[in-house]
RNA sequence: GGGCGCUUAGCUCAGCUGGUUAGAGCGUCUCGUUUACACCGAGAAGGUCUGGGGUUCGAGUCCCUAAGCGCCCACCA
């Protein structure tokens, strides 16, 4: 008794206790396989779920507290149930987020920029920074009680990811899914890279909207410094009033002198729209692009990467963005060719969604998977669910969901997810920054260099070249390789040049599933059974994550997985909600209102906090959190632990009435054992909704946790028990729940208690 | 423009395939208790389930419709 304070104090038994589960090895399957006895009932039925890896950016938030306190209700339920369970952590290295933060501090801290440093060394100031990060990731998840295997701790950019990573971009190359293309993509000028559809986000904003004249026409345009050379003028082709004019062309005064203007007619101008007539700007515009692609129209680059003029616009090169708006219309007002300004123009601008600067869409070459194009299914498997030998990626990747093969909880996201899919286009997966995995294409110089030489050469003795050099014959090709190639296969040259790009994160952990279960080795971690970490998981059980990654990430791991592996990543995706204030705003460090799991952990203990994450919320919808909640559930945990310490108090060795806990059990030193599982839980993909303990002060009314069966079955005798008995089915989730404390047992022996005690009232 | 969701006790939310008097926590009120627990106990009050219409023996639950709130996607020369 000395040793059991009248109050639950987690800083007494937190720690301690998680080292004490961690060094006993539960967490990692082959231990708890191999410890024979102890043990004996792991069945043949394995639950696995890889942990979606925090970003190594920064530190966890309420976010993945939920998402680790979810997952780890699943885990500990299987493993305790039996199941060969596992549960792999990892880290995601974040490229374009996490190069940001580093930048920053490079600036904040020593007044350099990336390229001061140059690549490598700049590389390895990232390397450092990662490597503290995720310390304190590893330290947080601990923390919060996650029962992680570490022996299979993975990171999206570790050398066995890599190797993946080059395997998958091989495989997809060799497929002709991967090509080089020059392509409108979206590009943030200050990131320096290219941005993905999905992480382009809109902001309104109020802005000019010009109408200026153009030879016979007034076009509308927001944007008039990209205009120098436009010269194609498009209208409806039902739009009367520009009829006669589709197929002409005439000379226009412009920004810089004359050119040649064409009109043509094509639907895709709106005759509503400002004056129904356009020109375009096919290298700064999506659809300008797709229609200058459509009529063979000329691309020419204004403005670059930098987000400044190029060499088209004249003597107006180099000018910003913005000035240079101002300077165009400056020149056209002194022409006359301005005909007037709408100044409360409204319309979306699109920013970047990490550091919202405005996207220049901008034409580049750039690598893209090609998700229409028809590859061979992989498997028996996934070509009957898919119905044919061969289908493209978009195809598989929606086949397995319409199909049932993999569940989404709720349901009602499987609408969202078609849409996105059927809807999507070719994505680029290159990226113009420094920290990532660098794309796995070599280039040789080699032949190239040597007819330049030979060239000049000639052009030296004042000879013509004799033979016209063919397009082919100019360098080699490009190499795609798994390990780094010593040489050109095609002429022998070392002195290879790697593509300078990396590849979009979400490329990495797309593979993710698989990657952690020792794809493409398969290695062999099991001796016991002789299986394969692949073989034993994979497809994976649940995937567990917040509905705002829906697109990000869980839609491309079932494009990759279906691809390389012709098998699901997993079999359902259970998605949790956005933990919000009370007010239902999001939490953000700028409006000051967020929670830090770690300091309410220190506060209430971290049973509080995660039962005050999990108890009364339903997938998929957002949970509105106050510390207030967590106050009432360190009560609740206050209240479990007194229930140990009155029980324990009976004296030693006895044994509680009604049921088979006696002393030893309530306070337990060694780890919960594996082999006494609750007998039924409530939150689990199986069986979706809102988990519905609970916990009342009232003594024991309302808790009805542990295998009170008998509770149960006397309940349910009871007129309108349906209900009733549901909730109790419910409750089972909380042994799961409650991994600090280890007052279990001591739930167990409480309810039967309170059954005892409820009898004596009833008679 | 397309799609999705929400609206149930003062507050936060459950209520699955329609079935007897609609549930929980917090809050409120009353009473009690200080050797398992004040991070406490016993009990009580509190709801025409957003409005309207329909299907049905029966609707919080299904259908239609209106309103309010929220989210996602697309796009805007």
């Amino acid at each position: 008794m000395s040793d059991f304070p009248s109050s639950y104090d987690p800083k007494l038994v937190e720690d301690s206790i998680y080292n004490m589960w961690e060094e006993s090895g539960l967490f990692n399957p082959d231990t708890v396989k191999g410890s024979g006895d102890r043990v004996q009932g792991i069945g043949p039925t394995s639950f696995s779920v890889v942990l979606p890896p925090p970003n190594v950016t920064g530190t966890l938030h309420l976010g993945h507290a939920t998402m680790l306190a979810i997952e780890d209700i699943m885990v500990r339920y299987h493993r305790m149930k039996g199941d060969d369970t596992v549960w792999v952590p990892g880290t995601d290295h974040a490229a374009i987020a996490t190069q940001n933060v580093v930048e920053k501090k490079l600036w904040k801290e020593e007044k350099k920029t990336r390229h001061d440093l140059g690549r490598e060394k700049f590389l390895k100031k990232v390397d450092e920074f990662v490597k503290a990060s995720k310390d304190t990731i590893h330290r947080q998840m601990r923390k919060m009680g996650a029962s992680l295997d570490w022996s299979r701790e993975a990171y999206t950019l570790d050398a066995p990811r890599e190797r993946a990573v080059r395997t998958a971009f091989k495989m997809m190359y060799d497929d002709e899914l991967i090509y080089r293309g020059h392509r409108i993509v979206n590009w943030c000028t200050r990131c320096q890279s290219t941005l993905a559809d999905d992480e382009v986000s809109y902001k309104e904003e109020k802005t000019k909207f010009y109408y200026l004249k153009y030879g016979p026409v007034v076009i509308g345009t927001a944007r008039p410094e990209t205009k120098f050379l436009d010269k194609v003028i498009i209208v409806h082709p039902k739009d009367k009033r520009y009829e006669s004019m589709v197929g002409t062309s005439f000379d226009v005064e412009w920004i810089d002198g004359t050119v040649k203007a064409t009109v043509v007619a094509d639907e895709s101008a709106e005759m509503e729209m400002g004056s129904g007539a356009m020109t375009i700007t096919p290298a700064h515009s999506f659809t300008d692009f797709a229609l200058a692609q459509k009529y063979g129209f000329e691309i020419h680059q204004i403005i670059n990467e930098k987000g400044v003029l190029t060499d088209a616009a004249g003597d107006m090169a180099g000018m910003p963005v913005a000035q240079a708006r101002e300077k165009v219309i400056e020149r056209l007002q002194a022409k006359g060719l301005v005909d007037h300004i709408d100044e409360n123009y409204v319309h979306n601008l699109s920013v970047c969604y990490r550091c919202d600067t405005p996207v220049e869409p901008l034409v580049s070459q750039q690598w893209f998977i090609n998700v229409n194009k028809n590859v061979e299914v992989r498997s028996r498997k996934l070509e009957k669910i898919v119905g044919k030998k061969q289908a493209s990626l978009k195809e598989m990747a929606a086949a397995v969901v319409r199909n049932g093969a993999i569940k989404i909880i709720p349901k009602r996201f499987d609408k969202t997810y078609f849409h996105w899919m059927d809807n999507l286009r070719d994505w680029c997966i290159s990226r113009q920054i420094w920290f990532g995995h660098r794309i796995p294409v070599w280039y040789c110089h080699a032949k190239e260099a040597r007819i330049q030489n030979l060239e000049s050469r000639r052009k030296q003795k004042g000879l013509n070249s004799k033979f016209k050099i063919l397009d082919s014959e100019i360098g080699c090709k490009p190499i795609v390789s798994i390990d780094t190639p010593d040489g050109c296969p095609s002429c022998g040259n070392s002195q290879l040049e790697q593509d300078p790009d990396t590849l979009d994160t979400w490329f990495s952990s797309g593979l993710w599933t698989f990657s952690t279960l020792g794809w493409p080795q398969s290695v062999n971690r099991e001796q016991a059974t002789g299986n394969s970490d692949l073989k034993r998981f994979h497809p994976t059980s649940v995937l567990e994550t917040g509905y705002d990654i829906l697109f990000f990430w869980v839609a491309r791991m079932i494009l990759m997985t279906t691809y390389v592996l012709g098998e699901v990543p997993f079999e359902t995706v259970y998605l949790h909600g956005l933990v919000r204030d009370e007010q239902g705003r999001k939490m953000s460090k700028s409006l000051g209102n967020a929670i830090d799991p770690l300091i309410v952990s220190e506060k209430y203990g971290t049973d509080a906090v995660r039962l005050a994450l999990v108890v009364g919320t339903t997938p998929g919808n957002d949970l509105k959190l106050s510390e207030k909640k967590i106050e009432g559930y360190r009560n609740f945990v206050n209240k479990l632990w007194n229930v140990a310490r009155y029980v324990s108090s009976q004296g030693p060795g006895s044994r509680v009435q009604g049921s088979d806990i006696d002393d030893s059990t309530l306070y337990p030193r060694r780890p919960l054992d594996p082999l006494s599982p609750p007998e039924r839980y409530s939150i689990s993909h199986e069986r979706p909704g809102r988990i519905s303990v609970e916990p009342g002060r009232r003594n024991l009314k309302g808790i009805y946790l542990g295998r009170s069966r008998r509770l149960v079955r006397r309940r349910l005798k009871a007129p309108s028990a349906k209900r009733k008995a549901k909730r109790i089915d419910n409750a089972y989730l909380i042994p799961n729940t409650l991994y600090h404390t280890q007052t279990v047992a001591s739930v167990y022996a409480v309810c039967d208690r309170g059954d005892l005690q409820q009898d004596k009232r009833d008679k």
